[in-house]
DNA sequence: AGCACGCCGACT
DNA sequence: GTCGGCGTGCTC
């Protein structure tokens, strides 16, 4: 009987987005599963795949099916959900399964290919140079030849049936390792080499003197360099001579370095006790129902969480935790830590490679029943799954911008569905989508109306900078935050400044002639960065010096605009000298950790300052925070998105919920040019209901979400005819396929109408209830991948868009 | 996607 | 005559 195993290869691609039949070879056969991953010859090459059926039976003729090459995985790495998910996703998000399947696990354990090029004659008939490459060994990767420029010379090679070329599959995981020098067991060879080092090198005499008393031992070249007094040049030449070896040793990672204080439960309040009841009663009759649980800011959500998880766990089954990424801070991890220890794992982007395979395995081996982690933790492989959490509901970064374009909110109802257990929305200031299903009673509402230690809320004051423009106030500040300002820094308490940065950033402009510095490649302005005297493209990273005359008309009246955070901190040291700022942007935490250490210092009392953008917004939970200033509402009220208002909304009181959190009342002022607009006023007194009931009626005047469905489909190419041309074909073809029901509005130039030197065009569509509408987008796919593709047209399509 | 196969123009 | 351009088609 033939044992076949059904694989989708690691190739992102339309033909083959489908199972191919794989004979799996006997010494196989009891240990290959579904979920496991192999290697397996596809065509001319090896790639990796992924085992989602085995049978005895296939419909392939018996003389095309080949054989697994190698099985990769004693333990599958993903379970029946899991493939029965990316199939799910596929169909969902238009993706490849491929894809689907790659993004559930750590990057590590994908695959990374190298081409190596394999001697097959003897090494003398070959061309000079190439001996050369072939002298250490008879297998070279093949960019050694790319680097030593000897593409021709192989190609000759080649066709002369000298060399071969072979596709391997490796693994990016690895075990981290750290190099070791092992010094030699034979004191007598040691000798022999001492005897054979000339007298001038003194260095390497006294290293290898030093060796003899440390025979057969393995030591960091760091402790050796100390010991013996030798740099890193010495030990590689006495290393070259046979007196040690450099070996690499496996060491593990120290995910728990510090040790965590237990904490107890709180105490809770009557809102917050009735939340966890209903909760509780859904996890008890195994409900897949939805919560959202609606709370101001400091109301106490993430107890309500902590109590929730620890009656999952005591039903013995397993939680997830998904916050979003910027507030994935110590500070909120190290709650879920001190509360249940060891059974957790954190997952987010500050890991390297190495440290989320280590978590992930934790969790796939049962090490763990607590996953806290951004948006991809949402497939953390648990299989038995007790409560699925999200925090901060509404944030953007629960959708992700790349193939697959899923929403975590997406997958995390329906893996509810697969384990029969509830999720959880949580947030001050819910998504509009998420609020109206409950109001339809599709989730189940649970209000936390007041802050858990009863601290009122803060202050808000919003002042009319057009008033302040009148007054003769020209500078950032109004005259009501200077106030404030210094009676804070009198009162030695701590300010934060929140700068809405989006689409506001600072520019070079020639005065004379009004030109304003571009982007080579796109079609937006570039950044002034005055720490390097540059000027950079956020989009596409393109950066010049800034020109000491104009590009246009050679005026040497060259200056940049616009208020940057830079500025800002320039401003604060003029009008608070004595003020210690710190500056958060993505200039000043670049680096891995960055981000930490600042907000760390910043509650630590380092600073009195902190200044920053939206990355400020959350998180931050520090007593002395006794005001919030917020320099420009407005910036993000204006863009060119349906959910500007909501945004903006959500940003105020969420920025507004930094202060007073504690004891000490906190105290809010918000500039801006148009205090009159709802998002704005209404988020003074935090009021999210009135301002629903404003932003839904201009949803429904205007047909967006939560009334009608959107599709974005962007077509892309270097040529501007080109890409216009295309998104007119897309559009014609989907009116002639679409009811009338689907509105089509486009072709239109994207807001960014350049990137990376593709010009871009895009259409929206807006509808209701369309069962067609999947197939037909897939049918355009399809059309896209069999001809558009090879004109160099791009085109994608994105469910739900975010941004638009 | 990547790679081989295959059919036409400009060179040693 | 051969080398190499890239159009076409396939991958279990």
């Amino acid at each position: 009987m033939i044992t076949v195993a059904q694989v989708i290869v690691d190739v992102a691609a339309y033909p083959v987005d489908r199972p191919f039949d794989y004979s799996v070879p006997a010494e196989m056969t009891q240990i290959i599963e579904i979920g496991s991953r192999v290697k397996v010859p596809f065509g001319p090459r090896n790639v990796l795949g992924f085992v989602v059926a085995i049978k005895n039976e296939t419909d392939v003729p018996l003389e095309k099916i080949k054989p697994v090459s190698q099985l990769l995985d004693f333990e599958p790495v993903l379970t029946a959900e899991m493939l029965e998910l990316a199939k799910w996703l596929k169909n969902e998000t238009i993706c490849y399964e491929i894809d689907a399947l790659q993004v559930m696990l750590p990057s590590a354990l994908r695959a990374k290919y190298e081409k190596i090029v394999n001697l097959q004659t003897d090494i003398e008939v070959l061309p000079r140079a190439l001996q050369e490459v072939f002298r250490t060994a008879p297998h070279v990767n093949l960019n050694v030849f790319e680097k030593n420029n000897l593409l021709t010379e192989l190609k000759q090679a080649l066709n002369n049936k000298q060399v071969s070329i072979e596709n391997i599959v490796k693994q990016k995981g690895k075990v981290k390792e750290v190099r070791k020098v092992q010094i030699t067991q034979d004191v007598q060879k040691l000798m022999e080499i001492h005897q054979q080092i000339s007298n001038r090198a003194k260095k390497q005499k006294q290293l290898v003197e030093w060796m003899q008393n440390h025979a057969g031992e393995v030591i960091t070249p760091e402790v050796i360099y100390k010991e013996a007094g030798t740099s890193s040049q010495v030990l590689k030449s006495v290393v070259e001579l046979g007196a040690a070896a450099f070996v690499q040793e496996e060491v593990f990672r120290d995910p728990f370095a510090k040790e965590v204080q237990k904490t107890k439960f709180l105490s809770l309040t009557d809102e917050q006790s009735s939340a966890l009841n209903q909760i509780m009663a859904a996890i008890d009759d195994k409900q897949p129902e939805t919560f959202l649980l609606h709370g101001v800011t400091g109301s106490g959500k993430t107890e309500v969480y902590l109590q929730t998880i620890a009656k999952v766990l005591s039903k013995g089954k397993e939680a997830i935790v998904l916050v979003p990424e910027i507030s994935l801070t110590p500070q909120m991890t190290e709650r879920f830590r001190s509360r249940f220890g060891e059974m957790v794992a954190v997952m987010h982007s500050g890991l390297s490679v190495g440290e989320k395979y280590d978590e992930w395995r934790k969790i796939h081996q049962g090490k763990v029943k607590v996953v806290v982690g951004a948006r991809s933790a949402v497939f953390a492989p648990f299989e038995n799954v007790g409560i699925i959490i999200l925090d901060e509901e509404h944030e953007s970064t629960y959708k992700q911008e790349d193939s697959p374009r899923y929403h975590a909110r997406d997958v995390a109802l329906w893996r509810a569905g697969y384990h029969q257990c509830p999720v959880i929305l949580g947030s001050a200031t819910p998504s509009l989508e998420s609020f109206a299903r409950a109001k339809k009673n599709v989730y189940k509402l649970l209000t936390l109306k007041d802050r858990a230690l009863k601290q009122s809320l803060p202050k808000v004051e919003i002042v009319d900078m057009r008033d302040e423009l009148k007054k003769g106030n020209r500078s950032m500040f109004s005259q009501s935050l200077v106030e404030s300002i210094h009676t804070r820094l009198e009162k030695n308490e701590q300010i934060v400044l929140f700068l809405n940065r989006r689409g506001y950033s600072s520019f070079v402009m020639c005065r004379d002639c009004g030109t304003v510095l571009q982007c080579e490649n796109c079609d937006i302005s570039l950044t002034y960065h005055r720490k390097n005297e540059k000027c950079k493209c956020h989009y596409c990273g393109y950066e010049i010096h800034v020109p000491k005359t104009c590009p246009q008309c050679q005026s040497d009246h060259i200056r940049f605009f616009g208020t940057g955070t830079q500025k800002v901190e320039e401003e604060l040291a003029k009008l608070f000298p004595g003020a210690r700022v710190l500056r958060m942007d993505v200039d000043t935490t670049r680096t891995k950790g960055s981000h930490e250490q600042l907000l760390q210092a910043f509650g630590d009392g380092e600073a009195d300052i902190l200044l920053g953008t939206q990355m400020i917004a959350k998180g931050l939970d520090y007593p002395n925070i006794t005001l919030v200033g917020v320099l420009s509402a407005d910036t993000s009220l204006h863009l060119p998105d349906f959910r500007a208002a909501e945004k903006t909304f959500q940003l105020l009181t969420q920025v507004s919920g930094r202060a007073g959190r504690h004891e000490k009342p906190g105290e809010v002022v918000v500039q801006t040019y148009t205090p009159e607009h709802y998002a704005i006023e209404l988020s003074q007194a935090q009021d999210y209901e009135p301002f629903y009931e404003r932003e839904m009626h201009m949803r429904h005047h205007a047909g967006y979400p939560p009334y009608y469905y959107l599709a974005l489909i962007q077509v892309s190419h270097e040529d501007v005819l080109m890409a216009a041309d295309y998104a007119g074909k897309a559009v014609e073809w989907l009116r002639s396929q679409l009811s009338f029901k689907v509105s089509i509005i486009g072709p239109t130039a994207s807001g960014i109408s350049r990137l990376q030197n593709r010009y871009r065009y895009q259409c929206l569509l807006k509808y209701k209830v369309e069962p067609d509408l999947i197939p037909t987008l897939l049918q355009l796919i399809k059309i896209y991948r069999s001809n558009w593709i090879k004109k160099g047209i791009n085109l994608t399509i994105d469910l739900d868009p975010n941004m638009i």
